[in-house]
DNA sequence: ACATTCCCAAGCAAAATAGTCAAGATTATC
DNA sequence: GATAATCTTGACTATTTTGCTTGGGAATGT
């Protein structure tokens, strides 16, 4: 299974994306400063989000990217399997053909598990994570890095821990 | 995060391990040869395991593994935890100095995957995979070689993807 | 003694990851 | 229509991780 920064990075950049909507299209340079990615880098992973229609862009001066659909109707998990090409966590990737052109001692459990990751992440929109607060405030500092913010050290973990509860 | 063949290994070693308990003392050359896997990889596989006392080492001849506790005891996240460092899937492995010594935007999302994850492995035994169908009879078919059971083609795949049933 | 097993550390090739670099296509604006 | 901003693409590179090998040891039953 791959869950790597390359599918973190598109994760955050999705997200800043959907933070900043409504300013018209967001260029890869703006997400690339807000978010510590480099540039390249993000140009690599907008190829395939367009690809898979995440994304829609517009070229030339005041350009840039927007969300493809609804922040409510994107999803984690989404945005992970169009950078990261499989979220499997099998070895034989879905086929039975693990060990010896058999099936391995432990198949399943690999898929049930990955069946488990999927379910969960596909059940978070990006709309969601907007919606929490800790991501509000990071976002706060991020659209102003100039003005120190000393008074928010609380504990931001949400904890809930809730499957559901995306 | 880090899922990889490495944890793999090691849970289907472990299983081996399980399936043959009552064997007396169960030699990694056995287990290399009837999963496939390296005996050198196997080897610092299970220094690792038993670290953590997973497993119990018996050396000399007539020697070799055994479960450190009970099947029903030994959780599928607790032998992922000590083969692969960590199981974690923020950057920053739970600090929040993700982004220039402050919490990066998707911090908290990656910090529940986590929880879910390893919640979910934590709550799977090696009893629990023994007691599979599926399991038993690809173990049946790694004990004899040697005879052909070309009338078990049936789907294998339990589907039930229940997240508390593990 | 000796073969069998566990134990340990170093090293290594292939793959994957994270990122760079260079060139081009499109388009708003002056 | 020149220019600059922006997306688009492909090739290339450095670094890290993985999966594995090598080569030695240490313990212990026979």
């Amino acid at each position: 299974m791959k869950l790597t920064t390359k599918g973190r990075y598109a994760v955050t950049a999705m997200l800043d994306l959907s933070l900043h909507y409504g300013e018209g299209p967001i260029t890869l340079a703006d997400i690339a400063q807000r978010q510590g990615i480099s540039l390249s880098y993000l140009e690599q992973l907008f190829s395939r989000l367009r690809k898979k229609s995440l994304v829609a862009s517009v070229r030339g001066p005041g350009g840039g990217y927007s969300l493809g659909r609804g922040a409510d109707e994107i999803f984690v998990g989404e945005v992970i399997s169009a950078v990261d090409e499989n979220i499997d966590t099998t070895r034989c990737s879905g086929a039975h053909n693990c060990q010896n052109n058999e099936r391995c001692l432990t198949h399943d459990l690999w898929s049930d598990l990955s069946n488990q990751i999927y379910g969960y992440l596909n059940k978070i929109s990006l709309q969601d994570l907007m919606d929490r607060q800790a991501v509000r405030e990071v976002a706060d500092r991020q659209d102003h890095p100039d003005t120190e913010q000393p008074g928010l050290d609380v504990s931001l973990v949400d904890g809930s821990g809730d499957m559901a509860g995306a």
